[in-house]
RNA sequence: GCGCCCGUAGCUCAGGGGAUAGAGCAGCGGAUUUCUAAUCCGCCGGUCGCAGGUUCGAAUCCUGCCGGGCGUACCA
């Protein structure tokens, strides 16, 4: 169960008459300071400031009348009005008890299951993934275990970047520049190179446009001699002529042209480019579900940007009809309040637009799913988009959904700029988890020389994964971060390796005391409580529901991974404390319990961070 | 220019109205005849960017400023 809900419906019950009995519950709290107990009630400042009254005679009022049995006695007040409840440590002991024979450590399934919709990942096919994916395909994954572990029905669906521009590149790519031999050899790779050789080809004349851009602007407005000489002192270094920077642009606005004509006929239905997607796509689908299943990430739907294309022409339609869209300078877009920039919805050629795409999806999960929320796992940058997009379907009345941006920040390397390689190219997501499994195998090779050959990789495996996932995770998802492999892969400190080691401290507890941990959780120990450690372990594992709750509403996977470092903390402590197999015949039973439970939550838990565990390390 | 996000210990980061602001790393000092020392315990370390304001109470909310990141009309 999960008592803090339970001790704040208590506080609902015994709130003073003259005051909002649900904010008077929800200002319980997890204690600040573990000294003062486990529990605070902080809302009787606020009713006594309104009152005009002694907040500590608020508080012993609503002290008097707060029912706390069995799990707490009278609470104390303290301080200026602070209300400390203190859990009774028979009803703990009692419940810890109940809990070795649950399966579910607690957890209630929801009451009312929401229906919730998760977009994550969502990768352009045409390209390999690289480190920019890892934390919308982590984060997504988790936020979907914690809600399918609350008992909520999730919908994962990669909303795959299969139908736009970069596909164009590869067209273009395959019909100019493909070497067919190097396809049939390995065709994701070809297919790659075709679009990194197309942007290749555009980029330089984006440069060099953007670089002059000034020097174009004065030539419009006739400013010839000021153009001039701008181009002479913006060319000082380079030493181009005006002629090399013209040919440049010009062929570079060529080939882009031509991308976009591919797409263009693609999108089109011309038989020949239709093909080739066609052909391309298994290809492209399972370079990617090798990632994910390597990630342990499963999707339940696939549902690309391909897939909506038949619905963007009557989303236009409709939004032309009830006057939200309009045409601007040859496009049709919408302008919203939410920001300056209108959402372009068609444009000038035509074609459609993300924006497009984006307000069919929402509007066919709506009427597919009827979800009660929608989560976009999609980093910061986007977030005007989705402010503007969000407006933009409430306003055509695309259904009492709540979809939610759940934005991130960005990997950054040691520089603090985003993380690349020592040359500058993006760091391939395979590369990564390539190198995370071999600096974990390091580690593993150093400090447990006695495992086997086979033992020591499939630990690598889990503990260099592990390690990625856990430092994406424990990181404030708003936040940008440093990525530090010495960090991510230290044995101590919030790391994924410290909570895997504690599991496998304690099943290596198992092996020597030869328990059947079936049987022990069958045998019911009554559980005692008589060290700090023991007691401070039991208040930890009795609060994996609120946590799982509250990491739920506040769609922060940190507040978990925060939860079961400290669990482990506290497990540590408690193992160099006490001992278990050699304790008294009363104790044993009793810690084993204690034991037994930490290991399953931290199994559970790292299972929904998306990590595996392993029985020795 | 406008918009969004960020600024907390030497470093990397939690905490987002509640008590003396926390953790890891780094530094210093301890703990191993005992279940995995990949561990544990202790010490050191902070004008929570600055200045106002709201509040019984502000790192947290509001305003302004400083510093940084990102976005800002046809890429997604």
């Amino acid at each position: 169960m999960n008592i803090l809900a339970w001790i704040r419906s208590a506080f609902f019950q015994a709130a003073p008459d003259d005051t909002d009995a649900s904010a008077f519950a929800s200002a319980v709290k997890p204690i600040s300071d573990p000294k003062f107990g486990d529990y605070q009630a902080n809302g009787c400042m606020a009713v006594a400031k309104k009152r005009g009254a002694n907040p500590r005679e608020v508080a012993a009022e609503v002290v008097r009348k707060v029912d706390l049995s069995p799990w707490a006695n009278e609470p104390e007040i303290a301080g200026p009005g602070f209300i400390n409840i203190r859990l009774r440590d028979d009803r703990l002991a009692e419940y810890l008890v109940e809990l070795s024979a649950d399966d579910r450590l607690g957890i209630e399934p929801a009451e009312r299951p929401k229906t919730v919709v998760i977009d994550y990942s969502s990768p352009n096919v045409a390209k390999p993934m690289h480190v920019g994916h890892v934390r919308s395909t982590v984060i997504g994954e988790c936020l979907a275990r914690i809600y399918e572990t609350l008992g909520h029905h999730v919908i994962r669906d990669n909303h795959l970047g299969d139908w736009g521009a970069q596909f164009g590149m590869i067209l273009w790519g395959w019909k100019n520049e493909r070497d067919e031999r190097a396809f049939d050899a390995d065709p994701v790779r070809e297919l790659a190179r075709l679009y990194k050789l197309a942007q290749a080809r555009i980029k330089p004349g984006e440069t060099l446009s953007d670089r002059y851009k000034k020097v174009f602007e004065f030539e419009k407005e006739g400013k010839f001699a000021e153009a001039e000489a701008l181009f002479a002192k913006l060319s000082a270094d380079s030493k181009a002529t005006r002629d090399e920077v013209d040919r440049v642009i010009a062929e570079s606005r060529a080939i882009a042209e031509a991308c976009r004509a591919e797409t263009a006929k693609l999108h089109a239905g011309d038989p020949e480019n239709r093909a080739l997607w066609e052909r391309f796509m298994p290809y492209c689908l399972g370079a990617l579900q090798t990632i994910y299943d390597r990630l342990s990430v499963r999707f339940d739907v696939q549902l690309g940007e391909s897939f909506y294309d038949s619905m963007l022409a009557e989303t236009v339609e409709k939004l032309e009809k009830v006057g939200i869209a309009r045409e601007s300078e040859g496009a049709k877009v919408v302008f919203t309040r939410e920001n300056g920039a209108p959402m372009i919805v068609q444009k000038s050629d035509g074609a459609f637009t993300y924006a497009t795409t984006d307000l069919a999806t929402l509007k066919y999960r709506y009427e597919t799913w009827r979800p009660d929320l929608v989560l976009y796992v999609v980093d910061h940058r986007q977030s005007d988009h989705f402010k503007q997009l969000f407006a933009v379907a409430a306003a055509a009345g695309y259904g009492e959904t709540d979809p939610r941006h759940v934005a991130f920040g960005t990997i950054l390397g040691a520089d603090k700029k985003p993380y690349k390689t020592r040359d500058g190219d993006v760091v391939g997501l395979e590369s990564l988890l390539d190198e995370a499994v071999a600096r974990a195998r390091a580690v593993v090779d150093r400090n447990s020389p006695e495992l086997s050959e086979e033992e020591r990789g499939k630990v690598a495996e889990v503990v260099g994964l592990g390690a990625i996932k856990y430092a994406d995770l424990s990181q404030n998802r708003l936040s940008d971060y440093v990525f530090d492999w010495d960090k991510m892969l230290a044995m101590n400190g919030n790391t994924g390796a410290y909570l895997q080691y504690a599991y496998a401290r304690i099943q290596s507890i198992f092996r020597k005391g030869e328990i059947d941990v079936a049987s022990l959780r069958r045998r019911v120990p009554a559980v005692a409580l008589g060290s700090a450690s023991e007691r401070a372990l039991a208040v930890a594992i009795v609060r994996l529901p609120e946590t799982l709750e509250l990491a739920a509403n506040d769609l922060k996977p940190n507040v978990l991974t925060d939860y079961l470092f400290d669990l482990a903390n506290r497990f540590s402590t408690f193992y160099d404390d006490c001992p278990v197999l050699k304790a008294e015949p009363e104790n044993r039973d009793s810690r084993l319990a204690l034991c037994d439970l930490t290991a399953r939550i931290l199994k559970l838990g790292l299972r929904v961070l998306g990590i595996e565990t392993r029985d020795r390390m």
